[in-house]
RNA sequence: GUGGGUGUAGCUCAGUCGGUAGAGCACUGGGUUGUGGUCCCAGGGGUCGCGGGUUCGAAUCCCGUCACUCACCCCA
């Protein structure tokens, strides 16, 4: 098969059933956020170079889609624009340019898609789409609390039997660096090499921090206490900085809003962290049984809207990741809504009676096809009807047409009735109407 | 960006020791007059990813290249 023929790779071109499985899904989110209040947001696909970097951390910026300059400067080979990495920042981009007339605080929902210079691999996608919602202005730790309602009642909605928050705050990960003595410098090596215990085996973390510059025996002590699974002895440690106390209560705080949640929904999971460098506070990710990876993230953003030229605003969000969602559940139940009548066209005077026969039908609310292919033959009109799967099929003929009747057929039952041209509409509407 | 695997019909894949390609599904036509799904019969469709090399001869062996894919990295 000819490769050109493919869309790039990372991106997908979607066919009926899945743009009406991916809809449904969208639509599902969508009015699970409308429910707590959040407006909808639309921003451009592609924002400023500058507006982008360094909001992603250095992993993240490399995976900035670039788009270079166009004109006279083309053949300089730079960048001045770029694709979205994410929603939140055009949001805080927004916030930025509009601020004095948006109400405070602001919250809105965003669904579009995403754009990353990725490698792709199972799960990821260079283009996906992100359901998302955000929180401007606001201090009050309800604010965060209603990301994560927000997000778990999006996860419902879209059909996920079993997921988790794991939670944790940027302060307690400071926190955590000052209880071991881990040096600036070194902290967001150290922690990110933390991140790979729930996949890594204990023994092959301790190696990967000591050869990031970590002591040996504070490298050991550090993956003990975060291996043992036992928040307690972490609370212990954190309990003893200052960013550690800081942590703890913006992560007790979330606890007890979210505690009307099923038990173990929400879990303080101190070796979690995030690679977004702009996160300030508590943050979170969603995991769940059967999915790839994480399927929501999210948490507090305190400098964002600053960092662009925006008033000094406190912010939080959170976003969806709903292609894996809709990746890892299969679609083939789905059933592709057939055609409610298939009209045949069986000679050339009838058309002008056929099509306005479609034409009231419609305007009923049902759904019509009309034959367009090139065969005048019975047999090969209802094949098509049948590929359409219609419901009922009109036949329209010579006979027919020289009495003023039609024949409508049921292809369920394969039963014939024969009706008034004057009348075919109203019997159809009758009985497929509802 | 690093390492492994795979590229044959629209799709899923066979193809032995090198001898110019097969199946199933799909598609098209037929099984007399104006009746779909099931069944039967027939048919169309392939630069064997691309380029080079070895050979009398390459889908098959070698080199390169591109694409896809898995595991890292990172992430939703």
């Amino acid at each position: 098969m000819a490769q050109a023929a493919e869309p790039p790779s990372g991106t997908r071109d979607f066919l009926a059933a899945e743009v009406r499985r991916r809809e449904h899904a969208f639509g599902s989110v969508r009015a699970a956020f409308e429910r707590y209040g959040f407006e909808p947001l639309q921003t451009p696909a592609f924002e400023r170079l500058e507006v982008l970097t360094g909001k992603y951390g250095d992993e993240g910026d490399k995976l900035i889609f670039k788009i270079l300059r166009r004109g006279e400067h083309e053949a300089s080979g730079e960048a001045d624009l770029a694709l979205r990495y994410d929603l939140t920042v055009p949001l805080a981009r927004v916030v930025a340019t509009h601020g004095n007339r948006l109400p405070m605080p602001y919250r809105r929902y965003a669904l579009g898609p995403v754009w990353r210079a990725d490698r792709p691999g199972k799960g990821r996608f260079r283009e996906f789409t992100q359901c998302d919602l955000d929180t401007v202005g606001s201090n009050s730790p309800l604010a965060d609390a209603e990301t994560l309602l927000a997000i778990n009642d999006g996860l419902i909605a879209l059909g996920v039997p079993e997921f988790r928050f794991e939670l944790n705050s940027r302060q307690a990960l400071f926190g955590l660096l000052d209880a071991y003595g881990i040096p600036e410098e070194l902290g967001v090596r150290v922690l990110i090499t933390l991140d790979k215990l729930d996949k890594l085996p204990a023994g092959t973390v301790t190696a990967e921090l000591t050869s990031r510059g970590l002591a040996t025996d504070t490298a050991a002590a550090l993956v003990a206490d975060l291996a043992a699974d036992d928040p307690d002895r972490i609370r212990k440690q954190l309990d003893g900085t200052k960013r550690g106390r800081t942590g703890l209560v913006e992560v007790d705080r979330l606890l007890a809003l979210t505690a009307g949640l099923p038990a173990g929904r929400v879990v303080f999971t101190p070796r979690m962290v995030r690679g977004l460098d702009y996160y300030t506070g508590p943050i979170f990710e969603v995991t769940a049984p059967g999915f790839p990876g994480s399927i929501a993230s999210g948490g507090r953003y305190d400098g964002l809207v600053a960092a662009l030229g925006g008033p000094d605003l406190p912010a939080c969000g959170g976003s969806i990741g709903i292609e894996r969602i809709l990746s890892s559940q299969d679609g083939s139940a789905e059933l592709e809504p057939g055609l409610d009548v298939a009209l045949t066209v069986l000679s050339e005077e009838t058309e002008p009676a056929l099509v306005e026969l479609a034409s009231r039908l419609r305007a009923a609310g049902l759904r019509v096809g009309l034959y367009l292919g090139a065969s005048g033959k019975i047999a090969k009109q209802l094949k098509w009807a049948n590929d359409q799967r219609a419901r009922y099929v009109v036949l329209l003929g010579p006979r027919e047409h020289a009495e003023g009747v039609v024949t409508v057929r049921d292809m369920e039952s394969g039963g014939q009735a024969q009706v008034c041209l004057a009348e075919a509409a109203e019997h159809l509407v009758e009985r497929a109407g509802g």
